[in-house]
DNA sequence: GTGAAAGCGCTAACAA
DNA sequence: TTGTTAGCGCTTTCAC
């Protein structure tokens, strides 16, 4: 053990401790050797196993719980090719995989699988193929299956099961993802109930999601069946960084016949927006309306009116993991592509447009 | 591969499809043989050790790529009993633990540590003891450090190096927690500030976390030092279920002398205070002041005018690692307990305290 | 009823 | 420069 001594300054516990000692893990061999039989025996016993009499049953479990020994994850899953673990792979915990994550955890209940959660962690350049890296170094040994919340889904086959969640298009794994197409029709549906007619879209960057261009078509199918020819002038591309985002918004709300409207396919832009807009002098929703798509539960928290298209985050980690057991248990899957629905929830971005949109001034958007 | 047919009814997309094929794991030995090397050769190259040619190298290196070879993390933790991988141990993914993860997973970046999250997952039945078990099976293979998010943190000491997150008293690892003392102090005092005189504590249950006694002691510190003395009878306890919570407001609520002012000791308590309130015909904050201590940073969404006393739970992830981190650099921890900072958020549940507090009516508070 | 031996995929001595 | 060997902690034949 280590000995330390505490003092506490203003609320602080401040203590000094020496370095811990370091004890050896207990193996196998530690019990058999202190139970006076062999390394097998104790498997046998650790697993109930025929052909080991009760007594040396009783002396070994009373060793294993005098020792507190547990047996290695790893070497037993070196062994035995079956773990009950699954494993979620994400690239980063954040709020959007946060969501899925309280979802899958809801769903493991009961199903005797135990949860693990991997993390890439690394810089930006290493991404690339961590996805397949991760899954190779894991699949086989350590998982039985795995749920990706990831964009790039290898195709390539594993021998382990896998569910991925929203990804590229085109993937031949199971997938779950939101209905992006109908979330975004519903946006503009609302916008164009309301009265708008110019609805601008601030779309994702080139060559992202899947969900990007389910989105933009969304967009344009509503135009279309109200009878609207979608203007290429209201369509600008944001991007990951918030600056990009804030050009495009600029550009849109800076054009001489100006969106009344704008629906932002992602909430941290459609947050920027309404910034944008208040710093040209545009009020939200008087002068101007907003919706977000919501990849954040807590968008609503940062801007609390803002109206929004939200997916069933939770919902989709949880279907996600109910498929993979399925996958796991042998059978097949009713449906390898489950889309859950979006929708729309409406706060005080939005509103009727003005009678005469007001322009920008010109200065304010040269300035910057 | 496998093929497969889908068809497309109201947005849901049904996929029929064949079993998928089963690849089994390229090993290092299928690599050692497609070089036409040994085993260990490969290893070498592999791990960047000397002494292999420089064409040996090559070839091995396009073999690795050509059949997509990654070493198993298993397998390679079993011997060498480094991983670079931190374990965080949480016994379910709910946006408590959610939110300590979001910062444990920005602190693990650029540590050069991958971090993996252990949800447990079982029923309440097998949670005691569960962390010791984990811990055992993990450390030494797999894990070579872990932060438990859990109340019992087992004193026995183990070859890993351990960072608790808000533990039960007196545990001798390493401890994140929240100043839980001040952070009552603080909306005690917020409401003596408004002039309220009768406060009534909701604690958490007995036994529970070492939490629930510090926050109680912060609540009669605050009082003690405006000169109030603690009255029994305003305080009770709430339970994990609902409904314990709700006797207990109810108990409070309907007191011949009631309290002007609640304090919770807990969010989802708080919130259960509030509606019970209601159903008394209380108006909040008119005739009752309610804050509570928050667990859960969603809970001002739930209940948006919740004045709070938050806890820095991402903060209290990120520093947990950070100590870890340390640790497993062989660097002793300048303070091994470590107490961040509570701070009141005011909303709307808080007022002055009414000039004459409205009775609740008995039939009231014997309906249910 | 029990234990010796082989091997899961990998690394690290040590020989060749 | 390369391959052989032993062994991480465990399970599983298969002799005894």
């Amino acid at each position: 053990m280590s000995r330390s001594v505490s003092i506490v300054i203003d609320n602080v516990f401040y203590t000094l401790q020496s370095a811990p000692v370091s004890y050896s893990r207990v193996t196998i061999h530690d019990v058999a050797a202190r139970a006076g039989v062999s390394v097998s025996t104790v498997s046998k016993v650790l697993n109930d196993r025929y052909g080991v009499a009760t007594s040396t049953v009783d002396r070994v479990r009373a060793v294993i719980a005098e020792l507190g020994y547990e047996s290695s994850l790893v070497a037993r899953s070196l062994r035995n090719h079956r773990t009950n673990v699954i494993g979620v792979l994400v690239w980063d915990i954040e709020p959007y995989s946060a969501e899925l994550l309280k979802g899958a955890a809801r769903a493991i209940k009961g199903t005797g699988y135990e949860l693990v959660v991997y993390a890439a962690g690394g810089k930006g350049a290493e991404r690339m193929g961590w996805e397949h890296r991760y899954l190779s170094r894991l699949s086989g040994t350590l998982i039985d299956g795995a749920v990706m919340v990831t964009p790039t889904v290898d195709t390539a086959p594993f021998s382990t099961p896998v569910v991925a969640v929203d990804p590229h298009t085109g993937s031949e794994v199971p997938t779950v993802d939101s209905d992006n197409f109908r979330g975004a029709q519903l946006a503009v549906e609302h916008l164009l109930g309301l009265g708008h007619r110019r609805i601008g879209l601030l779309r994702r960057p080139p060559r992202d999601l899947e969900s990007g261009p389910q989105r933009e078509e969304g967009y344009r199918s509503a135009l279309q069946a109200a009878g609207i020819t979608p203007d290429p002038d209201l369509v600008r591309a944001g991007g990951y960084d918030d600056s990009a985002s804030e050009d495009a918004a600029r550009q849109l709300l800076t054009l001489p016949d100006r969106p009344t409207a704008i629906f932002a396919a992602n909430d941290v832009s459609a947050i920027t927006t309404i910034d944008v807009a208040m710093a040209l002098g545009l009020r939200v929703p008087g002068d101007l309306s907003v919706i977000g798509f919501d990849n954040v539960p807590e968008s609503a928290m940062t801007e609390p009116g803002l109206t929004t298209i939200e997916q069933p985050l939770q919902l989709m980690g949880q279907r996600a993991i109910e498929m993979l057991v399925e996958l796991l248990a042998g059978r097949d899957l009713p449906q390898t592509h489950v889309r859950l629905p979006t929708r729309l929830v409406v706060r005080g971005s939005c509103a009727a447009p003005p009678a005469e949109p007001r322009r920008v001034a010109v200065e304010h958007s040269a300035a910057r």
